[in-house]
RNA sequence: GUCCCCAUCGUCUAGCCUGGCCCAGGACACCGCCCUUUCACGGCGGUAACACCGGUUCAAAUCCGGUUGGGGACGCCA
């Protein structure tokens, strides 16, 4: 069998972090491109940490990044469980055992703390000790957990595709608990048992779990099964160089969906970190599928900056066609207040163009996109500058010359022009209380533009609600 | 503490394998100028890095050794 097949093995504790995210990306990317197979396996073995809304959140994730997985013909569902599969865990314990490649440890959780928390403190190995390993004579009377028994001689080789040769000294090499004391199994017994049977050709996941690997390459060899390639990736972390997490800002890919990020912007920033192709920065999901390697993946660390990341974004608002802008706009336009039920979509279609080149994400967007659907508008406190009495001529004068001209781009350039050049004006000196007293707002689009999307009656009332203020002498 | 990984501009990185084309290229950010009805976009330009010490070599960012620094692992978590 030559067919690639990766997988993606979150357990389900939280949402799908920006680390994870990058992970399923290199595996969705190694598969894709080698026409192989991409599966998603929810580690959830730990039953008292798992739940049932994490998966759907990393799911949810998975899909909104566009990564679809492959579903493995052993699975119940589109992705596999772990707590599906404890009766071939359970088994393969149990051949261990009976192999002596595996033995029953009686101490306790709670004895092996302690222990370690000793050693820690007299600055030794925490390690265990195998006081069980050779136990002879009568079992003692309680629950017992199960250790699988390492080889002690000799060395362990890990030939990585990243990393390169890794070698461990097998008598570093603890004798791992394969199931707890409640019987059920626990991860590297089972990521291996899974990697196998689901015929697994190749490892891809974080650097962190460099360092299992040697446990895990000695089950495979109990078990007689064949090794797979390894492909350890570096971290992502965060700004002081330590590990990525939430007291960096957002971590979770959701998040950033909800502070208006396209998932394209997201998967380009992501697959960036750690592997590179040339200088190229833009690449479709196309380009990846065909560039994506893994020798072009980084040997160090990358540290998470928000701030390419929202360039990336902004370019691809910018590039994107309004269409496909619309869902996720109408979403944030109700966070801002406007409900979807004002909104005309041919207008919104009208607006979006002129809101791309400005707003470097969708809320952004929203934000300057609700003055066009709201009955009344705020006023920004800069926009104070320009609506003072100072120019309330300038707001006359516009109102009565805009009364009989159509709101069309020329004939709006043609009649401001006029007024300046009646007035002695700069055509800033106009727009800018115009722009003030119709969106509430300093900044905007053109101001011919704006205009011709708010139309006369919406431009008009607010200009009068202006015109009305500062006759009044309000300040 | 032990083991493992890593080390090019503030950040992401190209170059490193197969030494010379590199007084090191691109991108983000930052600064300046231009464009301009505001804000942006865009255009042009600028600041800024081979961690350190030794070795090999005619020649080292590139190869080797060490130092320092950072990260990770050391769990009845994954």
């Amino acid at each position: 069998m030559s067919e690639i097949r990766v997988r993606f093995a979150p357990s389900p504790t939280g949402f799908l972090h920006i680390g994870g995210a990058r992970t399923a990306i290199f595996n969705w990317l190694y598969a894709r491109h080698h026409q192989g197979k991409f599966y998603l396996r929810i580690e959830d073995t730990d039953q008292s940490r798992s739940t049932d809304e994490a998966i759907e959140a990393i799911l949810d994730g998975m899909r909104w990044l566009g990564l679809d997985w492959d579903r493995w013909e052993g699975s119940k569902g589109d992705a596999l469980r772990q707590t599906e599969r404890f009766d071939l865990y359970r088994q393969k314990i149990s051949d261990l055992l009976e192999q002596e490649k595996a033995y029953r440890c009686y101490c306790t959780a709670d004895e092996l703390a302690e222990r370690r928390k000793v050693a820690m403190k007299a600055k030794q190995v925490p390690r265990y000790d195998g006081r069980c390993r050779d136990r002879t004579g009568l079992a003692p009377d309680h629950p017992y957990a199960i250790r699988f028994k390492a080889s002690k001689e000799g060395k362990i080789v890990v030939r990585d595709q990243v990393k390169g040769e890794v070698v461990f000294d097998s008598s570093t090499v603890d004798d791992l608990i394969i199931a707890r004391s409640d019987g059920s199994p626990t991860y590297n017994l089972c990521v291996v048992v899974d990697d196998v049977a689901m015929g697994i050709t190749h490892v891809i996941r974080g650097d962190d779990h460099l360092n299992n690997t040697p446990r895990q390459i000695q089950l495979y060899e109990a078990f007689g099964y064949p090794i797979p390639h390894f492909a350890h990736v570096p971290m992502i972390l965060g700004s002081d160089k330590a590990r990525l997490s939430k007291r960096h800002g957002a971590t979770a890919v959701q998040q950033y969906r909800d502070e208006g990020y396209l998932p394209e912007a997201m998967l380009n920033y992501l697959v960036r970190l750690g592997w590179s192709h040339k200088d190229q920065e833009i690449f479709t999901l196309e380009e990846l599928v065909e560039k994506f390697a893994l020798e072009d993946v980084g040997t160090s660390p990358a540290i998470f900056n928000p701030e390419k990341l929202l360039w990336l974004n902004a370019h691809y608002i910018k590039n994107a066609a309004p269409p496909h802008l619309v869902e996720s706009l109408l979403k944030q336009l109700n966070d801002v207040g406007v409900a979807k039920k004002r909104i005309n979509t041919e207008t919104l279609n009208r607006i979006i163009p002129a809101l791309q080149e400005r707003s470097r994400t969708l809320i952004e967007m929203a934000e300057s996109a609700a003055y066009f659907f709201l009955d009344e508008i705020e006023y920004d406190e800069k926009t104070q500058k320009f609506l003072k009495p100072e120019n309330l001529e300038i707001l006359k004068t516009v109102r009565k010359t805009l009364d009989d001209i159509p709101f069309e781009h020329d004939p709006l350039l043609e009649a401001l022009k006029g007024i300046c050049e009646t007035m002695g004006l700069k055509l800033a000196q106009v727009a800018q209380p115009i722009r003030a007293a119709i969106t509430g707002k300093v900044v905007s689009p053109g101001i011919f533009d704006v205009l011709m999307l708010l139309g006369k009656e919406k431009a008009f009332k607010r200009i009068d609600f202006q015109i009305e203020r500062l006759s009044k002498g309000e300040p």
